[in-house]
DNA sequence: CTTAATAAAATTGGATCCAATCGACAATCC
DNA sequence: GGATTGTCGATTGGATCCAATTTTATTAAG
């Protein structure tokens, strides 16, 4: 999808030109319109907007503090890059913050979760496109998350899995999309369901580190 | 300290007066010098920091990001809320990052790091101010992850490890230093010298959810 | 032909100005 | 008397303008 597009959908829904610009940019970076490196010129983004620098400048501000763009004085904003060891620091933060927000959220799902939950598998199971994969695959594991009852380690998770997705396209693109392991995902829930909290971790685990080291093999195989 | 006292003597150090306004704000938040609750009016911030409303703008975007200022569209900025429940968020994802980081970083640690690691905590009991206290906490515990190698992973302990810093602030006022739990620290450090990883990071764990339970008590017994 | 110095262009950082929105208070209507 | 509406002041959001810095192009020297 092109920015563009993106920016011609997303107008009338915002409050601010700060908050629609910002949210417009992140979700072009996360899904790999604006690939790692591009230069984010102020005045031309501008314009794409139909806005005036401010609100881009301020926008660009937000997302640096979120580690999707780099910031340079008087040189300015550029899509972080994609890395073999940034890709690592991501899974790692993952590996660390959801099984501690499923351990939180599992006494409290509820069947209805569970059912939505299942209802995502399918769809991914069904879905031809690779790009809205990423977007199910997140929704599910937000879902067993969601009744954690803490807002900021959500936001960081939600955070994290989002910017993972990023690593996620080009695992896809090379691998297959039998990558995605749904098997795993299908054993976290039904570990979930019987309330075996140890065992539910256990796995998520696995498979966070699992796709980790799958990542991390795929940068090594490309040697560039 | 005062916020006047703060912006005379960080001055001259920063390169852009985004960057000035946002160090020092951040400081004040962290430190307490601007309590939860207190608004952040633009103009009256540039005056104080003798630049524009622009620089200011931009600053509060960026510790908007941090979570560590909530904004409200044509309402302002106002320093983020202390609560019961988000001294627990915050704990929530320390107690979820910390071991991670601890376990990267152990086998990495050198004889040196250790030594740095045993003075910080004598400082810490010879340190008379309890304003210093916290820091030198801090310190003690990044010097302990720094060599995990996961750039961001430490960016997120780090920013967290101060936000709880706010909380241990309120903590020690009302249950005196001893609340440090000097001890714990000794045992992490003497488990981690004898590179026992488990052990380390159980801990550490223990540590976390430890200072988390008292904190939560704290607040019940408040009522308010 | 390469390299250093310099000048010009492009781009960002910061200041000022105008518009839009919110809150409070007062006046009016029921 | 209470609720509602309208107006005014305060504050933020957005646009334009100017200054500072970086980069690129150009020129001259070795």
């Amino acid at each position: 999808m092109e920015l563009t597009e993106l920016i011609a959908r997303g107008r009338p829904r915002f409050r601010t030109a700060t908050a629609f610009v910002e949210a417009i940019l992140r979700e072009a970076i996360l899904t790999g319109a604006l690939p790692g490196g591009t230069p984010l010129r102020q005045e031309e983004l501008a314009a794409s907007f139909a806005v005036s620098r401010m609100p881009v400048r301020e926008a660009l501000r937000q997302l640096e503090a979120q580690a999707l763009v780099d910031f340079a004085p008087h040189k300015g904003a550029v899509v972080t890059d994609i890395s073999a060891a940034d890709g690592a620091d991501h899974y790692a933060i993952r590996a660390a913050l959801e099984p501690a927000a499923l351990r939180l959220s599992l006494p409290h799902l509820t069947a209805a979760d569970f059912e939505r939950a299942e209802g995502l598998l399918a769809e991914m199971d069904a879905e031809p496109e690779q790009s809205r994969l990423g977007e199910l695959n997140r929704r599910f594991h937000l879902t067993l998350y969601a009744r954690a009852g803490r807002p900021r380690l959500l936001a960081l998770v939600e955070q994290h899995l989002a910017a993972a997705d990023r690593y996620l396209r080009f695992h896809f693109a090379a691998l297959g999309r039998d990558r995605m392991a749904q098997d795993e995902h299908a054993a976290i829930l039904a570990a979930a369901r019987a309330g075996d909290a140890d065992e539910a971790t256990r796995i998520l685990r696995t498979h966070i580190e699992t796709a980790a080291r799958d990542l991390e093999r795929f940068f090594a195989s490309r040697t560039d």
